[in-house]
DNA sequence: TCGCGGCAATTGTGATCACAAAATGCGCGG
DNA sequence: CCGCGCATTTTGTGATCACAATTGCCGCGA
């Protein structure tokens, strides 16, 4: 089972990029769309023999993500896995998304055109088909999409890349969670009254749907690992 | 001039840390003091060969440290630097620790106990100590301590190695903008509210000061960042 | 004196090899 | 049948080599 693919991103025109770039983006994405469970272990080599090239590049692109934390090594200091989500932590990185994201939203609002406004019904439209097919990767994808789009525009490096920090840790334990309890119980999705918002250009107004939206889902995710902390200690997973 | 060394932090007694981590430690605490100014360019061989090690554990570290933003490789893809600040990328750092920094104060003043505030109160000696004899190091270091010994007691992993990251950004320009204008109009602290907030345990107002502490602060080196868009075009700087 | 062309040195990148430590699998003993 | 110890395998880490591209420098020419 190959989760990570290079040629999927280098798209084919783009062959100037370094090699370990790539292997990073193609883990990024795998990690945000939760197609790595967390505590499951990745190696080097292997991952090098996935992706049809030398462990060195992905060294590197793994040092990359374990700096933002989506990957960890052991204290034991052998063995690379995705990091387990503790309830402070998920606390922790609730309160960091409530912050940034709407932030973003906020200063993305005077971007907006009616071009991007045209792009982000399709996008909600996506999520809706996904919901309503109980496709969960889709789901992922689309939501993805929509709120990228948006952060995009805010033209805030920074921030912007703090988001796509918290969205790293964020995956894998999201598709869990979705991957439980189905994709029924997702939230209302306060993406229209966004979109309004953002239309009516009232920034305030973005910002906060923004945080409600990022607050349910979290919400959401808090209750699951709740739930999750007693039942089996020990839990062997296999395949994905 | 060997602006990085490991045996100062390897101490002696940690012995079993990775290579790759020491060099990064060196490197971390070298940009947070300012030792490397901005857009300085530094080569993963002459690190090395100045830390008395291989390329390789070298090029991890560096890794990381673009990851966290604190080095850039330039778009020519062939020189590795310290980032430039420009207004609007110093103007979301200013936001993101007026955000962060207060709240790792707010989580920490629960923890306090009497043997942290006396630390504390060494700390702000040190710095009183150093802008009284103008020494910018001296004062960069014990201001850092003071800072991290507080933040270090909120227990919120992620919060503070954002903090540290954003610390990790601003050294370098921090360095810079003190040393041309003298320590004599550095911000007068806040520290001593802070403290005092702190014994109290007024949770809001060390949150509070906390803010107006890196509010002051970061005032300064944006008025001097703006003061500095101008000038020469062209600069050639050698040694430091 | 200044601009520019070309060469040498240095750079980051990737691959391969070597090594110690931890994880895994297996068989023995209970 | 289950637990434990040992040997094999796999792991991350570090060093070294090779290479193409860029940088920086030197000297030539106007």
């Amino acid at each position: 089972m190959v989760v990570v693919s290079l040629e999927s991103l280098s798209g084919g025109v783009l062959n100037e990029a370094k090699i370990h770039d790539q292997v990073y983006e193609a883990l990024s994405e795998a990690l945000i769309q939760g197609q790595i469970p967390p505590l499951k272990p990745v190696s080097l080599r292997t991952l090098a023999q996935n992706l049809g090239v030398s462990p060195m590049p992905v060294r590197e692109a793994v040092r990359r993500l374990i700096a933002e934390k989506a990957l960890e090594l052991q204290p034991s200091n052998k063995r690379l896995r995705v990091p387990d989500l503790t309830e402070k932590r998920l606390m922790q990185l609730m309160k960091a998304r409530q912050w940034v994201e709407p932030e973003l939203a906020f200063l993305a609002t005077p971007s907006v055109t009616r071009d991007v406004i045209r792009r982000l019904r399709e996008d909600d439209q996506a999520v809706m088909s996904a919901l309503a097919k109980g496709d969960v990767s889709a789901y992922m994808q689309a939501n993805q999409d929509f709120h990228f789009s948006i952060y995009k525009l805010a033209d805030a490096d920074l921030f912007y890349n703090m988001a796509r920090t918290l969205w790293l840790q964020v995956g894998p334990f999201m598709r869990v969670v979705f991957g439980r309890m189905g994709t029924v119980h997702l939230p209302k999705d306060h993406h229209q009254d966004m979109i309004r918002a953002l239309e009516e250009g009232d920034a305030e107004a973005v910002r906060s749907s923004m945080a409600a939206d990022i607050h349910e889902g979290m919400e959401l995710m808090l209750e699951a690992i709740k739930a999750q902390v007693a039942p089996e200690p020990k839990r062997r997973r296999r395949g994905g």
